[in-house]
DNA sequence: CGGGATCCAGTAGGATACTG
DNA sequence: CAGTATCCTACTGGATCCCG
């Protein structure tokens, strides 16, 4: 049941929480999510993605593809298009997600409950 | 290859951000690793986890006991002791979290590449 | 349409000193 | 030993206006 080749370093630790602390922002899992079946354009994600300011979206895009995961296509037309696509790599990021996906979905609740107990306790 | 009964709604997608966003703080899987094996007093865990401040350590394990993640134990004896350990709760976490671990060690070398890469660019 | 430039509030993270 | 209290800085996220 235990996997000891993995997070036994300290190195290891580190590693994951800054890749968690990367895609643990507001927004980058949603744009992910939001680019994982067709490629996007700006304000069509900007729809897909509920309540996200311009602002946000444009750094995210940027951040997502400054480290190789989104893929960013302009079409020099008068009005400009730019489509935003997923890399190969940015797709690979998305299989451990979809497990803790998984844990999300099956447990946010009880965290919730956990809380509402712990704060009515004190 | 795909699943299509995750992530396809929208608060999917944000149960997973909400769920990356708690755990994905600075300090919280360290943490959380370090308590894997066996539970651990406070400063004990202070060291395993090196570079971190007794009042992030603090303010770490409380959010941790909060969501039912860890459980304090406190031996009134003179010094004090107190001792954390990882819940069932908190350990089934670390499952998908180990998956997020494998990604981690072998793809955040190529996010540093993309970034030198696309930094030298402009 | 797809941003860039500013400004601003709130929170995360850190250093240090003190306490039961 | 295991915290609490204080203070400070930096970054995140958001709103708004402007521009090619």
């Amino acid at each position: 049941m235990d996997v000891p080749t993995l997070l036994d370093a300290p190195q290891d630790c580190r590693q994951v929480s800054e890749v968690l602390n990367r895609v643990g922002d507001k927004w980058t899992m949603q744009v992910v999510v939001a680019l994982r079946d067709q490629p996007r354009r700006f304000n069509d994600l900007k729809r897909q993605v509920g309540g996200i300011s311009q602002q946000m979206l444009t750094r995210t895009l940027k951040t997502l593809e400054r480290d190789g995961m989104v893929e960013r296509t302009v079409c020099p037309t008068t009005p400009p298009q730019v489509e935003y696509a997923l890399t190969a790599f940015g797709r690979s990021l998305s299989v451990p997600v979809r497990e803790l996906a998984r844990w999300a979905r099956a447990n946010l609740a009880t965290i919730h409950d956990n809380r509402r107990r712990y704060d009515s306790k004190r």
